[in-house]
DNA sequence: CCTCTATATTGACGGCTTTCGATTCAAGGC
DNA sequence: GCCTTGAATCGAAAGCCGTCAATATAGAGG
């Protein structure tokens, strides 16, 4: 699961990039080059219920409510967030499957032997299947 | 070492960031966020000896000379690449430790025996040490 | 149906970014 | 010293971005 997302594209320093999946990528970055995006995304990640209403979202920035609305719309325009309406008010959560992918393509790789190792562990091998 | 900077600063979805470290943050992505910079960047991290002469990158692009050394220095200002002189020539090598902060800041935390048995694995601790 | 509240969209303004041509600076070779 | 080559800086033009006030839309409740 995390593995693949991490095999299927090659990372930032194991070969040069594409110039169209830089543009991809750079999108993606772009969206998050921005405090007030950066800060929202957070207030939506860290969520214990993975949602977040607007209404809680507009106060906590000294930024008129068009602006946080056009900062959730360029996050969801980056595949980072999605929104549901309930009634009169709007519903935020998180999509991670472009920040793994991020964080994958980030990732500096390391030794052959920590990464297998420490995937087998995550993937829940037990002990006993690792040494013999 | 890898995790000591996963634990030194939350991680995106652990709790709402902070608007110093948020600004922070915000000025490295939007130093990614552009394909020729991304290609720049990776063109850099994924070479073996670890240095880039200017001279080869400058014909990988269809752009301007000034325009190329320009992003170079934002990448350098980002804190994301050095350079140093070398009689006519300028070598430019990664500086991995913003990138990895970078992807360990946006990895989605796992569930905490996941975490806590992948790390030792990582660190190399035995295996009798983490089940008795 | 009308009103009220919550959110999104529109239009405009100032500032920043990307890009270029022209110039400048640094180092080598003659 | 003077010229050549490689790279950085300067100054300007075009476009994009973040922000706001004003307006539009969606739904709830009388």
């Amino acid at each position: 699961m995390v593995g693949q997302d991490a095999s299927c594209c090659p990372g930032l320093a194991s070969a040069p990039l594409a110039d169209v999946r830089a543009t991809e990528l750079a999108k993606v970055f772009k969206a998050l080059g921005d405090p007030v995006r950066l800060r929202l995304l957070s207030m939506i990640a860290s969520r214990d219920g993975g949602e977040v209403c607007v209404c809680e979202m507009t106060p906590a920035f000294d930024l008129s409510q068009p602006t946080i609305s056009h900062h959730l719309k360029l996050l969801r325009q980056a595949g980072l967030i999605d929104c549901e309406r309930r009634g009169t008010w709007v519903y935020y959560w998180a999509l991670p499957g472009v920040l793994d992918q991020l964080a994958a393509f980030l990732t500096t790789p390391r030794a052959v032997t920590e990464v297998t190792v420490a995937e087998a562990a995550v993937v829940g091998v037990t002990t006993a299947e690792v040494t013999p």
